[in-house]
DNA sequence: CATATAAAATAACAAGTGTTACAAAACATG
DNA sequence: CATGTTTTGTAACACTTGTTATTTTATATG
C-alpha cells in the first residue's frame, strides 16, 4: 500500500561518514551527501530531523570506527601503554580527518577519556598492567605517557611529525622506560 | 583633492585578528568584520584583494603575536626546554583559538618549527643549553620533550587537560629529568 | 566657496546553505 | 488491475557567503 524505501538511513550515514573521513565534518552538506548517494536531499530529511542530527550520527560512527580500529590493532608491545600509543599514532596517520573530529574537536562532544575508555577497558587494563609490572605510580605514569602519545599523534595529523612505525615503536618504548625509572 | 581615508588596512586587520582570537578563523566574514569596524564591507575590499588575503594577514599577525608572547614569557626554569614548554602550554590555555590556528591548522601554512624558530633562536639555544648541561643527545631530547609539550598544550586547548601553572611546571621538569637520565 | 576625486555606503549579484511545499512515481494491498 | 499511501524528485524559500556596480559623501585643492 506504499512505496518501498530505496535510500535508507544507513545508506545516508555511510555516505556522510565516508565524506567526513575524507574531507572532514565541515564539508558535509545536504546537497553533497545527496549527490554521493545518488538521490535528492529529500531522503536525508526524511531520515534525520536536520543536518545536526546527521552530523551527530557521523560523530557516533567515528567513535565506533576508532574503537574498532583500536580493538583490532595488533598488540606487539610489552611495555605498558605502548600498544595504545602505537594504535593512536597509526590512527592519526591513516585517518587524519577522523582523528581531528574525535581528538581535536572544535565542538567537544565526548572527552578524550570517554572515547578511550569506551573502546575497551583500555585505560584501566593498562594501568593494572603497569602496576603489576612494578610501577609505583601507575596513574601518574599513564598521564605522562598519554600526554606524550597525544602529542605524537597530533603532530602526525598535521604532518609536523613523520616517523615510521618502527621508529615510533622505539620512541614510545624508550619514553615509557624513561618514565618508569 | 580627495576624501580622507577613515578605515585603514591596519584597523581592519586589528578587528579581524581580534575576531580570530575570540572565535577562530572560520568565523571571519566580510560583513562581520565590517560590523565590528563600524563600516561597510567596502573598505575591506579596498585594502585587501579578497577575504583570503585578509585571513593570510590575520595568520601572520597570529604568528607575530605568539612570538611576542613567547619572547615576553618569564624564564624561571633551569631545566632545558621547560621555559618553552611553560610558555607554549600557557599560550594554549589563554589563546585557544590562536593556538589552533597556528599549531593544529586545517590548512597548514608554516610548520610548527618555522613558527618556533622564527620567534627567537629558541630551539637552537635550548639545544645548546641542554648540551652544555651534559646531555649526550640534545637533539633527541628536544624531540621527546617537544612532543610531550605539544601533547600537553593540545590537551589544554581542548580542555582535556587542566593543570595549574605550578603543576605544569613540576610535570615538565619531572619529564625532562626522566628524559635526561 | 566650488569642485574634482577618492573613500565609504548602499544595494545588488551569483553561489551555496538548510529546509520545506508540492508534484511525480512506485509499490503493497484491495 | 486500480488505488491509496509513502517515498522520492523538483523547485522554491529564506538566509549567508564573497564580491562588485553604483551612488553618496567628505575633503584637499583650485
Amino acid at each position: 500500500m506504499a512505496r518501498k524505501e530505496s535510500i535508507t538511513k544507513q545508506m545516508i550515514l555511510d555516505v556522510a561518514f565516508m565524506m567526513a573521513r575524507e574531507e572532514g565534518m565541515q564539508n558535509i552538506t545536504a546537497r553533497r551527501v545527496a549527490e554521493r548517494a545518488n538521490c535528492s536531499t529529500q531522503p536525508i530529511f526524511r531520515s534525520f530531523q536536520g543536518m545536526d542530527e546527521l552530523t551527530d550520527g557521523v560523530y557516533d560512527r567515528a567513535v565506533a570506527f576508532f574503537q574498532d580500529y583500536y580493538r583490532l590493532y595488533p598488540r606487539l608491545e610489552k611495555t605498558p601503554f605502548c600498544n595504545l600509543g602505537m594504535a593512536y599514532v597509526a590512527f592519526a596517520r591513516e585517518e587524519k580527518e577522523l582523528f581531528r573530529i574525535l581528538f581535536v574537536p572544535e565542538k567537544p562532544r565526548k572527552s578524550l577519556y570517554e572515547i578511550l575508555n569506551g573502546s575497551t577497558e583500555n585505560v584501566k587494563t593498562e594501568i593494572q598492567r603497569a602496576a603489576s609490572a612494578g610501577c609505583q605510580d601507575p596513574g601518574g605514569l599513564f598521564m605522562k605517557i598519554w600526554i606524550f602519545i597525544h602529542g605524537a599523534a597530533c603532530m602526525t595529523m598535521t604532518g609536523d611529525y613523520d616517523l615510521s612505525d618502527q621508529e615510533t615503536r622505539k620512541l614510545l618504548n624508550d619514553v615509557c622506560q624513561s618514565f618508569m625509572n
